[in-house]
DNA sequence: CGCGCAAAATTGGACTACCCACTAACCCAT
DNA sequence: ATGGGTTAGTGGGTAGTCCAATTTTGCGCG
């Protein structure tokens, strides 16, 4: 009996509490929810809806967790913003056409994190992105392409920068950032520049060159920006969404 | 009737399933679960916790759709990534000895944005903006404290600056933000030489003149800043956590 | 012995029913 | 009106049951 042609499912899965998501999403705009109205008890939510309560209060943790509402112990559950309501940065980030945005968010991020790390950072911390920049080196004398220690070495400038909310900020980008990493080292030659690059920047760092340290971080990000943009920027289209 | 404003007091609730969140960051270290492992079966891992299996499940959906883990139907419960599992964005940034950090990324952020709408706002934007001002004039005539119009202003200037990644980054800080906004406002004439602030603003916004933009908006920040550390930072002890 | 494949055990997905804790609305006596 | 107690409504949480996908087991055959 077994055709099971239909062995691939990488992506699509269903996972009810995530539609859910959505589909509240839905919910708000078709009734016009405003911010700080309070949604249905979620009995009724859930009858509507046609779930049960528990997957419904999946979807509610999560929504609560991200911010968009606020649930009161036996008062109700609140709308707090609507703005980007089923859309988190995972999503907002995955659409290529936004690549520039998130380039432009990373450098922001990751030069000024730089200038703390020229200005805060401390002999272990300089111990870390010497021991990254020695892994990556390996890794690319092997011929691979030191993606490893590229991430460690960001991750140890982040942590000299000592600046817990934006090290966490700079994590939400993380996955996209990985993206353009591997575009761009993939390019020829590529590893060996970007090994240069970094260790330019950790000559400024140790130096405590605040001006320079940036500099160098923001010289470093725009050449793989430069990559990354001209092999994605042809290939817009994007349609509409689902 | 007396005004609502004030009905928040995020503090002293108890969540099981954030706090299960935090629980299962533990379980990660103590049992020094590697990326890429697996987790006990749920029906294990919630009688380890002593929690219904539900109320795990609410956990995981949050962790799952944090990105910490990935859970297959059949499968099991694997761990993506371990650095900052128990620490969201929100449990970071309610620790007061952290709000300069807050202050930090806020100024960073909002200067950018700022930069940014001076180049690209639309003709809507400002009409959002110079709305968002009225609004907080006539909350301030009527003794308030305009907080409701600061944030419309803000939001309206984050639009202009047209990053929606910048924008949802900054929306993360949303919470911490309103903390400060409300510690500022609350000190005498206040609101008033906030309202000044934001009108500096927006007129170097329409002039469009981008170096004015930042330093009114950095000028504009750190007026809030000055209030919120003077008020705060006698306070310091948070002992070392639960 | 080893390979293939189907049955069985394992594990997540979801639902139902139930009880407890907290809120808010209401009503009544003052 | 005002204060306080009652009560219905609403979220918080649990246990048990069944379904679906996956992984493991083990048998039969070459």
């Amino acid at each position: 009996m077994t055709l099971d042609t239909s062995p691939l499912r990488p992506l699509g899965r269903t996972r009810l509490y995530e539609d859910l998501v959505e589909r509240l999403g839905e919910f708000v705009v078709r009734t016009n929810l405003r911010v700080g109205e309070r949604f249905p008890p979620e009995r009724e939510l859930a009858s509507r809806l046609e779930v049960s309560r528990s997957s419904l209060r999946q979807a509610l943790a999560v929504l609560e967790n991200q911010g968009f509402i606020e649930v009161r112990h036996g008062g109700g559950v609140f709308l707090r913003r609507s703005r980007g309501f089923g859309g988190v940065l995972h999503k907002l980030v995955e659409r290529r056409a936004r690549l520039p945005e998130v380039l432009e968010a990373r450098e922001l991020l990751e030069v000024r994190l730089a200038e703390l790390a020229a200005t805060r950072r401390t002999d272990e911390d300089l111990a870390s992105m010497r021991a990254a920049l020695v892994a990556m080196e390996a890794e690319i004398a092997s011929a691979g392409l030191g993606m490893d220690g590229d991430a460690a070495f960001h991750h140890a400038v982040h942590r000299a920068g000592d600046n817990k909310v934006l090290e966490h900020v700079i994590d939400g980008l993380a996955e996209a950032i990985h993206e353009t990493r591997l575009e761009s080292l993939s390019e020829p030659n590529r590893p060996r520049n970007s090994l240069v690059a970094h260790r330019r920047i950790l000559d400024a760092i140790e130096a405590q060159q605040v001006a320079q340290a940036a500099d160098a971080m923001r010289a470093h990000l725009r050449q793989v920006a430069d990559v990354a943009l001209l092999r994605w920027e042809p290939s817009v289209e994007d349609p509409p969404l689902p």
